[in-house]
DNA sequence: GTTCAAAGGTCTACTATTGGACCATTGGGC
DNA sequence: GCCCAATGGTCCAATAGTAGACCTTTGAAC
């Protein structure tokens, strides 16, 4: 009849450490940035600071962070970040799952960006983080293409858009981390990045859409090649 | 940099009566429906018991639902529906937010769906919703509409998909409550209703994705008009 | 070199949630 | 008419999470 859905992922801690991590993985801060006080924090994430400070205790154990205390104190992210993820089982079925919705929601994204009159200060954001995802090399590039797919959720000024496609791009981050990373895929991946941004500044919506999906297709053959 | 969502929307009970009420607003339990057992419900929400029982038993305070002991005892859904919602502080940017969560996921769904062989079951469950919110009246108009628009994202076959595409809907739905249904908007979305159907059963994605968008910026258009 | 505000670190009492055992009721099947 | 399996109802001990007060460290400003 319906499939009612788990109303907690997991435990507070691990849903917080989840969560902090994020941001991480998806290139959004990098060594050295703070994170916010643990007060304010907490407070943003609706949990107690005890919960929080657990959570941030594994990720300073696992090494993604570093907390010194004192004014201009605070917790840091680490430079020299953990390689991630011991490889999981496989389910074909949970990829598919995970590329249907991420395509409809960045295609959306794009189209949805294309149409609206983009202030500067977005504009300037959409090629400053293209900027940075071609220069990128292979240690980098993860990161900041996700940093792109997300910015560009991001300028449709939409909060719940962009938070969506940052789970969905999370999730596909966890099938990204067990295939390789080769020149060519990023050469073209690059060819593509240039394309959907120069249609959203442009304010062509169609093409928006049609340039990332045939972006998002072309990963998702990649990775049902290399899982399958 | 980085805005942290809450990790939790709620408490545990909050947030399991919002999960109770989501399927019964969409229309998928209607009256006289059994829920699940408890014991079995309970694993399913991934809550104690315990939990799920206040919850339960709150909507049953509210005239949702009925408990009943013993062998083929269980909870059922009531036949008179409580009249919902008290009226809310009005958000634009909420209700923009809201729309563009659902412009993206919804016309992605009707795009994915019309690019699929759709098996026997799922072409008549397409066309058997279809023809009940057709059949529809003013009372059990918003029920059926939203069964449909729910019908579209399963047949894609894609669990968190129509996951995104329900809680949209909900989200959706609240700002529904707060206006009025009107025969000649309910005639129209009829016939969209029934093009995109058409559209997705004839494989044809583009047909299915556009009349889709038009669609629902039509109910777009009439919620900005009626609360701004 | 003293001060002090802002940060992390610790503790405690309270509440929510769990998990599991056990009780009570019901109606279909024999 | 009796049995009994399936279901909701109750209770309790253990654990997780919260709220808030208080302690400790730090470095910039004076």
């Amino acid at each position: 009849m319906f499939s009612f859905r788990p109303v907690r992922a997991g435990n507070a801690f691990e849903e917080t450490v989840e969560r902090l991590l994020q941001p991480i993985r998806l290139g959004i801060v990098g060594a050295g940035d703070r994170l916010p006080p643990e007060r304010e924090l907490a407070e943003q994430l609706g949990i107690s600071r005890a919960t929080l400070r657990s959570a941030i205790q594994a990720l300073a154990d696992a090494g993604y962070v570093e907390s010194r205390r004192g004014r201009y104190g605070g917790t840091f992210v680490n430079s020299t970040l953990p390689s991630a993820s011991t490889t999981v089982a496989f389910d074909g079925a949970e990829l598919q799952d995970a590329l249907n919705l991420r395509h409809a929601l960045e295609t959306g994204a794009a189209e949805l960006a294309a149409t609206r009159d983009l202030p500067q200060a977005a504009r300037e954001h959409l090629t400053d983080t293209l900027g940075r995802a071609s220069a990128a090399d292979l240690a980098d590039y993860r990161r900041r293409d996700s940093r792109l797919h997300l910015a560009i959720a991001e300028v449709t000024d939409s909060a719940s858009l962009t938070a969506a496609v940052a789970d969905a791009r999370t999730r596909i981050n966890h099938f990204l981390d067990q295939i390789p990373l080769l020149e060519p895929n990023l050469e073209h991946s690059n060819a593509k990045h240039e394309e959907v941004v120069e249609a959203i500044l442009s304010a062509d919506p169609v093409a928006a859409r049609t340039t990332m999906a045939e972006h998002l297709d072309g990963t998702a053959s990649l990775l049902r090649a290399f899982l399958s």
